[in-house]
DNA sequence: GCCAACGTTGGC
DNA sequence: GCCAACGTTGGC
């Protein structure tokens, strides 16, 4: 299984938006970034990700589920962008801010660091473990 | 609110 | 195919 990072600016989509969608979860529609549609298109069914607010709260706050691989993007004629669905998991016990990302040497190599404007990223193994560890929260 | 970094577009 | 101009994102 593989861990993604879903990138979200709250006003606009929030992790409370994400778990009020439930089960059926919802796309995660509006990339027009190719490096991050890329990614996208290898997501299997089951692959976890984190959900990420930017902006104002720059935290992690909670863990998220592929429910559909990728398919076209609704939101849009255009057949370049697609887009997977996701839904909610759990929220993190104690959200985890980018501050401390920064400061934790095992993330110090981490997309989120490395290319702050990527909305759709990798995430590995051991930085899964080290961000739900910080979290408080089962992975 | 500013601005740096990045990606995309379009003229040549 | 290059590169300048432009728009957008997101940290600060």
């Amino acid at each position: 299984m593989a861990y993604w990072l879903f990138k979200s600016e709250p006003n606009t989509w929030g992790w409370d938006d994400q778990v009020a969608k439930g089960e059926a979860g919802e796309e995660w529609d509006g990339v027009r970034n190719y490096q991050a549609r890329n990614f996208m298109r290898e997501m299997k069914l089951g692959d976890r990700g984190f959900f990420y607010h930017s902006m104002k709260e720059k935290s992690v706050v909670g863990i998220v589920e592929v429910c559909a691989e990728s398919h076209p993007d609704s939101t849009t004629d255009d057949d370049r962008w697609e887009c997977v669905n996701i839904k909610a998991v759990r929220a993190f016990e104690v959200p985890v801010s980018l501050d401390q990302i920064k400061t934790d040497p095992r993330l110090a190599e981490m997309v989120l660091v490395k290319n702050s404007r990527l909305s759709v990223q990798p995430v590995t193994d051991l930085e899964w473990q080290a961000i739900c560890d910080l979290g408080k929260t089962e992975p």
